[in-house]
DNA sequence: GTGGTCTACATTTTT
DNA sequence: TGTAGACCAC
């Protein structure tokens, strides 16, 4: 332990030492944060003899739950019993539910629906009250209510304008719906936990008293539900120990309240404050860049990181064209590191917005650079895996009508939108589960609502799934054999045009699932599918090859060489509505601070978007972090201006270049400002 | 019920 | 420019 203790720094072992309280630890970009924590959490164990059971840390990825563990579990003594709890926010919500849900007068065997599920049932019910909104808008809104602990009943009274009003109509059908089904989804994990906890106080003393000592990773990104989720899990102790970077706060669009963070020292009393600014991750002008990118940002807590690293190589900007030369340029350079004998995990290519990577795919796969893609379709999302997911929810839960609706004509048994209806339709009327109505029916309780055929097609598919249900309960070790056997859905997915890759993606689940059975042969359905509903695909296939991201998917990593590109006004900071620049600053901030030693800032004089291609600005934020001398005042090459060219200039505005003429260095521009002509240099105007 | 064509639309994303 | 979903014809 004392070994620990002597790898931190003072202000690391300043936090790890401290026990009881409430404790901010401030930790900036690549300041040693996880092994802090993780130090932290073996102190208490190892050191101070804290049961592990008693305490609690969260975070909001799986990825970075289980990179701690190990971590943690490497620190602590091998006598531990029993291993802390180290999950995510939802894994929790989960575990509680299990136990406690029935207070709520609902039983443990819910099913946690995914996005996709949402979106869907959504739809449907969009659809049936004739409401015409952006499916993303009210999916978003109804996460937002659930994580201010809004019912509908609230939310309908309250809502003023029409749009929100319908919103509010669709999320009571919604809660309903699910609750009907047992369904909850990703924010009712929070969201049921705290209510529960909220409404059983004795539950909630036995509760806080159990986990003792909390601790949270990421503190920036929790939003309101998790702040008052977190303040009733220590509300007998203010043991509460978090770990974040206000300068890092990247996903206040999504619900994350900078406030929980900015205020944290306000809300607890007696907070201890730690500041961790020694940064180990970057040489020093890549920090100079960032510290004073975020000093432009006014509401913050302060604090400045200092490279440990020390010098290193200027940051370089790349200037060109249009996206496929940036593409290009990128792509010489990147062989050239590779050449060197880089190794390509240690290059990465980062940007604004998704679609900025078509570009450097495209370029990328020109010029002969293998580089793997992080986003985008999700593996558990692709429309295959789903439709196995929902068999295999029906076989653990035939009543599940969701899945069951979802997998009834998959393979294509003749079974329409039509029928489905009026089985569901028929169904509803005698109060039966959709699978119940069909089987009755099947055999004669209950009158067929469907044609013949429709009817034969069913038989076959309740057949199926008690049979596979039956070989279900036994063992799993040859259920996918007998599956695929039964429901045929690889012949399904091969007559598809993108048939191939289908195959493969269900072939590597059949693959996760075998091994699962493998490890733990005593595996039932329920658990398999509970495991993965929470689980993302962060680590990807680990393939020797560069990586192209968004700079969100970038958080957390770091790189020895990287670049990123779209420095320019529109794509970062992304213009437009409800954007927020100071959370565009952050996303800089992050951005820049990902490089280890070699960053390249790539800005561009045109893109194509959204079907047009447009002239854009280099983005003010080169100039923030220092980079180039001013932002308004364009240092081009001259050779930029030719005749025709629309500029800017500070006092006279936009004009067309007449004409161009090397003066010196420089070019003189003869420009006409809406008739009235003007010499000018060249560097006195921007490229419009 | 299935398959093809047309049109509107286009941040960031984990669980 | 690319694509998802709506819509219409068999």
């Amino acid at each position: 332990m004392e070994q620990i203790l002597n790898e931190l720094n003072p202000s690391q072992r300043e936090a790890v030492e401290h026990i009881d309280g409430a404790m901010l630890i401030l930790a900036g970009a690549g300041s040693g944060k996880t092994k802090t924590l993780t130090a932290r959490l073996a102190y208490l164990v190892g050191e101070v003899g804290i049961d592990p059971a008693n305490t609690l840390t969260l975070t909001f990825t799986n990825k970075a739950a289980s990179e701690m563990r190990e971590r943690a579990l490497k620190l602590m003594p091998t006598k531990v019993s029993y291993p802390p709890l180290l999950c995510t926010f939802h894994k929790f919500g989960l575990l509680f539910l299990k136990f406690h849900i029935e207070k709520l007068g609902r039983s443990n065997n819910f099913v946690i629906i995914d996005s996709d599920d949402k979106k869907r049932l959504l739809r449907s019910i969009a659809k049936a009250l004739k409401i015409d909104l952006n499916l993303s808008f009210i999916a978003s809104e109804i996460s937002k209510y659930k994580n201010s602990l809004l019912t509908p009943e609230v939310v309908l009274e309250k809502a003023e304008l029409p749009d929100y009003k319908k919103v509010a109509k669709i999320y009571e059908q919604y809660q309903a719906n699910i609750e009907e089904n047992n369904l909850v989804d990703f924010d009712d994990l929070l969201m049921l936990t705290y209510r529960i906890l909220d409404e059983n106080e004795e539950l909630r003393r036995e509760t806080s008293n159990r986990y003792k000592y909390i601790m949270v990773d990421e503190y920036q990104d929790t939003n309101e539900l998790q702040f008052r989720l977190l303040e009733h899990l220590c509300s007998e102790h203010d043991n509460l120990c978090v770990v974040g970077d206000d300068d890092q706060s990247i996903y206040g669009w999504r619900g994350a309240n900078i406030r929980n963070i900015l205020e944290f020292a306000d809300r607890f009393e007696n907070t201890k404050t730690v500041k961790l600014e020694t940064n180990y991750r970057s040489t020093e002008p890549i920090l100079k860049a960032a510290n004073a990118l975020i000093e432009h940002n006014s509401t913050r807590l302060g604090k400045k990181l200092v490279s440990h690293k020390g010098e290193g190589k200027e940051i370089k900007l790349l200037h060109s064209l249009d996206e496929s030369m940036e593409a290009k340029a990128i792509a010489h350079e990147i062989h050239d590191l590779i050449d060197s004998g880089v190794d390509p995990d240690e290059i990465a290519v980062l940007y604004r917005i998704n679609a900025l990577s078509r570009s450097l795919e495209e370029g990328f796969t020109k010029e002969g650079l293998a580089f793997k893609l992080i986003g985008g379709m999700r593996f558990y999302e692709r429309a295959e895996i789903k439709d196995i997911i929902s068999y295999f929810r029906v076989l653990a839960n035939p009543h599940d009508d969701f899945s069951l609706v979802r997998i009834i004509n998959k393979p294509k048994r003749g079974i329409g939108k039509a029928s489905i209806e009026k089985l569901q339709k028929a169904a509803f009327d005698v109060h039966l589960s959709l699978y119940e109505y069909i089987e009755q029916s099947i055999s004669g309780k209950l009158p067929s609502v469907v044609s013949k055929k429709v009817a034969t097609a069913l038989a076959k598919l309740v057949e199926d799934i008690q049979l596979l249900r039956d070989e279900a309960k036994n063992a799993l070790g040859n259920f996918i054999t007998l599956f695929e056997e039964r429901i045929k859905l690889k012949d399904h997915y091969a007559a598809m045009v993108d048939g191939f890759d289908r195959i493969l993606n269900i072939d590597e689940f059949y693959g996760y699932f075998r091994d699962a059975v493998m490890k733990n042969p005593d595996l039932t359905l329920d658990e398999f599918l509970n495991d993965i509903s929470l689980q993302s695909d962060q680590d990807q296939i680990e393939e020797n090859a560069i990586t192209i991201m968004s700079i969100h998917a970038a958080k957390g990593l770091e790189f020895e060489h990287l670049f990123v590109i779209g420095l320019e006004e529109e794509f970062f900071p992304l213009l437009g509505e409800g954007s927020n620049m100071e959370e565009e600053r952050r996303l800089g901030y992050v951005a820049i601070t990902r490089a280890k030693s070699d960053l390249t800032l790539c800005y561009v004089d045109s893109r194509f978007y959204k079907g047009r291609r447009k002239m854009i600005d280099k983005s003010r934020f080169l100039g923030e972090a220092g980079l180039i001398s001013d932002t308004s005042l364009k240092i081009t090459k001259s050779s930029a201006f030719k005749k025709g060219d629309l500029v800017k200039h500070k006092i006279f505005g936009i004009g067309r270049v007449q004409a161009a003429n090397k003066s010196g260095k420089e070019y003189k521009l003869l420009i006409n400002f809406g008739g009235n002509k003007k010499e000018i240099l060249s560097s006195f105007v921007q490229s419009i």
